[in-house]
RNA sequence: GCCGCCAUCGUCUAGGGGACUAGGACGCCGCCCUCUCACGGCGGAAACCGGGGUUCGAAUCCCCGUGGCGGUACCA
């Protein structure tokens, strides 16, 4: 199989087009064939080389490796003349001033439901000739059969007048000289799949094995956007998001096997997807779900490899300790400072209400007794198992709950009302700066 | 308007005529664990869009309606 994927490089990976390519990926990876990366930049306007990198960029980063490409639209502009000129030659498409207005004059005049059909002129752009009445059907490896009458077809503009390619004829050259044998894309893509077919017919070629897939909506069923948190895999990794993670959440959005299982490794995605089991319906992105999909795999990481991740992300280093205790608390990377940067800031959060609550009379005199427990430890023996024992003894002694005594402690170090283990947090911090902490706080 | 696609819990899905008191996952609720928040464990609420057929029997097949979406560019 030649399977491939071809990218609207508006400088964004959409998560659309991640999912698109990440099919294709599964598809070329599993029959052991070969993916290649078609560009689609007719349109120069926003296609810059800079934005071509950007999403191979993303691809690379997503580990979608590809075999061939970047094939360029615009590269392959000569090949398209080309092509053109034959057809002309040959009347199989023709020139013609008709503008858009004239389409919808035709239309006024012969029904809406009649396809628009032009007269040869000496100049103009190049519209592709449509038989009268056929029945055109597009065999999808998804949807089955779907049949489009060509009645309803316009002559469809196959290049501008100045002769350069349309994607609806450009694309289909390009994927046949690439002698690609299946094209996945999105099912915005379903209704230009017939003139695409009569491009091929008029290359007098086979057309190659089609899959439309499902868009995908954000949770409000309206297209995906940065509204929704993220609609770029470029946002989802400044978010903090692990490329398997995504490939996981992505792979089963739209698609499920028998197994129904959640949570698959990518090199079992790629043994089992199968394409004709994509679902017909559009999803919606749910970042709940991959959050937590992200979470699990987060926690199947080695301290030393969260460790560098989140030095990489966070742009810090010397962060294993804190790492340790806080791991089983963060579903993405950009979830670790906001819950961990105190053990290197300080207490920077002045939540005002957790203060008022823990810090009141009884909290500060809870948190004297406390100070007490922990001074008195050794500066070597200010363990978690010593930290413990001293902290219950206070608790005990004060005849308190646990947390009239803890949570003023944890106040009193990170600002806030959560963090990781309260000894945990004390016996990283030491006890130099714990203490200072606390007197920061009693002071106050 | 015209052409086309789609329709199972809030969300992603399993289901392809009897195995369905419709299964799983996220989320939600409750309980357990517990120093907070989490993690983990246990339990719960929650769906076949509507109407006609076909059939002994329909979530599953057909038709109509409704709804959602896409295309309808000298964009891709």
């Amino acid at each position: 199989m030649r399977v491939r994927f071809a990218p609207s490089p508006t400088g964004a990976l959409h998560i659309g087009g991640a999912r698109t390519a990440l099919y294709n990926w599964f598809v070329a990876r599993g029959s052991g064939g070969t993916l290649v990366l078609r560009i689609e930049d007719t349109d120069r306007e926003r296609s810059t080389p800079e934005n071509v990198e950007q999403i191979l960029d993303a691809l690379r980063w997503l580990e979608l490796d590809y075999d061939e490409g970047p094939i360029s639209q615009v590269e392959r502009s000569s090949r398209h003349a080309e092509v053109l000129q034959q057809l002309l030659d040959q009347d199989l498409a023709y020139r013609t001033t008709a503008t858009a207005e004239d389409v919808k004059a035709y239309k006024a005049q012969h029904g809406a439901d009649k396809g628009f059909r032009g007269r040869p002129e000496a100049e103009g752009a190049v519209r592709l000739r449509v038989p009268e009445d056929e029945e055109l059907v597009v065999h999808d490896l998804i949807r089955g059969d779907t049949t489009f009458r060509t009645v309803h077809l316009d002559d469809p503009v196959i290049a501008r007048a100045d002769g350069t390619a349309l994607y609806n004829f450009a694309v289909a050259i390009d994927d046949h000289d690439a002698r690609i044998t299946h094209v996945i894309r999105g099912e915005d893509h379903l209704s230009n799949t017939p003139k695409q077919l009569l491009v091929y017919r008029a290359l007098g070629v086979d057309p190659p094995a089609f899959a439309h897939l499902p868009l995908l909506h954000g949770p409000d069923g309206k297209k995906l956007s940065k509204r929704h948190g993220a609609a770029s895999v470029q946002e989802l990794r400044a978010e903090g998001y692990l490329p398997a993670a995504i490939r996981n959440y992505l792979a089963l959005l739209g698609w499920g096997d028998a197994d129904d299982e959640t949570i698959i490794t990518t090199d079992e995605l790629v043994k089992r997807f199968d394409i004709t089991r994509v679902s017909k319906n559009p999803a919606r992105f749910d970042v709940q779900k991959l959050r937590w999909l992200n979470g699990r795999y987060l926690r199947e990481l080695s301290l030393d490899e969260l460790t560098a991740a989140l030095e990489e992300h966070t742009g810090r280093t010397g962060l294993r300790s804190v790492v340790e205790i806080s791991c089983e608390k963060i579903q993405t990377l950009a979830d670790f400072w906001p819950l961990a940067g105190f053990f290197f800031d300080g207490p920077t959060t002045t939540d005002a209400k957790a203060r008022e609550q823990w810090l009141g009379d009884d909290g500060r005199a809870a948190l004297g007794d406390a100070r007490g427990a922990l001074a008195a430890l050794p500066e070597d023996g200010f363990t978690v198992e010593e930290i413990d024992v001293a902290l219950r003894a206070v608790v005990q002694a004060r005849e308190a709950k646990p947390k009239q005594v803890f949570q003023p402690v944890r106040v009193a170090l990170a600002g806030t009302t959560v963090s990781p283990g309260i000894f945990e947090t004390l016996a990283v911090l030491g006890r130099d700066e714990s203490l200072r902490r606390i007197d920061a706080a009693l002071g106050g």
